[in-house]
DNA sequence: AATCATCCCAACCGCAATAGG
DNA sequence: ACCTATTGCGGTTGGGATGAT
């Protein structure tokens, strides 16, 4: 198996070799890989193929220096969700995972790891802790002690998403418009109380966490102010709510 | 100007998950 | 239920660019 590796070209790419996958996706669309080098006449390997095109000739991918906002989204995002980088990228227009974990590791790891052992820390820098929160297991079941509440997010987020102080409430298994009251009633004071799910500690925990919360839709989301289409909070707790009990992934 | 160290990013590799027969 | 092919993801590496000495 896999003999058809032999002899393909590795290393950089070059724009010839850009302008035949362009091609050859604009033709085809996007997967089937395993037939991409072949359509578009490319000594590649289709594990090549697809990162070049996901990773840089892609359009809408966003070049250049991540803005602040981004920087701070990753972090946050790092500390609910770890090291899953297609997911943090998923939140965040116009970057790839790739860019995501360069930047981390390059920039941001640096701050959490200022030891000597770790290779990233530059000599004579001033380097503030970041408090990691360990990412959960990818899936739960409906019987887990931590799935019987749906979580209490923070901050709400307006059709102009500015940003509100207050976090909104979940009313008796029904999101509801925050009310400066309900919000106060709902903020889960005792971390240790098993009545909070797992990630309400965590939004608990995690203070400066948002969730955004489409008054429209009267659902809530993990994301950026500029229109992340995420739905993992809304997945979760429809599952909570189904009589299934079939584990779930997030 | 030359050399060395560090940074940064594109690309590769291995593996787990998923799809399909 | 099992097997194989394919996809997608995260960890790691190679090498060019840049900065420091």
């Amino acid at each position: 198996m896999e003999n058809y590796l032999v002899g393909l070209r590795k290393g950089a790419w070059t724009s010839e070799e850009d302008e035949l996958l362009r091609k050859c996706i604009h033709k085809y669309g996007e997967g089937k890989w395993h037939q991409v080098p072949l359509r578009a006449g490319l000594n590649r390997c289709r594990k090549s193929c697809r990162l070049r095109w996901l990773n840089y000739l892609k359009p809408n991918i966003k070049r250049g220096e991540f803005a602040e906002d981004e920087v701070d989204l990753i972090i946050r995002l790092h500390k609910l969700l770890g090291n899953r980088w297609s997911l943090i990228a998923g939140r965040i227009p116009g970057r790839t995972a790739n860019d995501v974990k360069n930047y981390w590791n390059t920039r941001l790891r640096r701050k959490e790891y200022p030891s000597k052992k770790d290779p990233y820390v530059t000599k004579g820098k001033t380097i503030e802790k970041i408090d990691v929160i360990k990412p959960q297991p990818r899936a739960f079941t409906k019987n887990n002690i931590y799935s019987k509440v749906k979580p209490t997010t923070i901050v709400n987020v307006n059709k102009d998403c500015v940003e509100h102080p207050l976090p909104l409430c979940i009313d008796n298994n029904h999101l509801k418009p925050l009310t400066k009251t309900t919000a106060m009633n709902s903020i889960p004071t005792d971390h240790n109380d098993e009545n909070i799910t797992w990630w309400q500690r965590l939004l608990a925990e995690s203070e400066t966490e948002t969730v955004l919360f489409n008054e429209e839709t009267q659902s809530g989301d993990l994301g950026l102010t500029s229109g992340s289409s995420g739905h993992d909070l809304d997945h979760i707790w429809s599952f909570l709510n189904s009589e299934s009990d079939d584990i779930v992934g997030i």
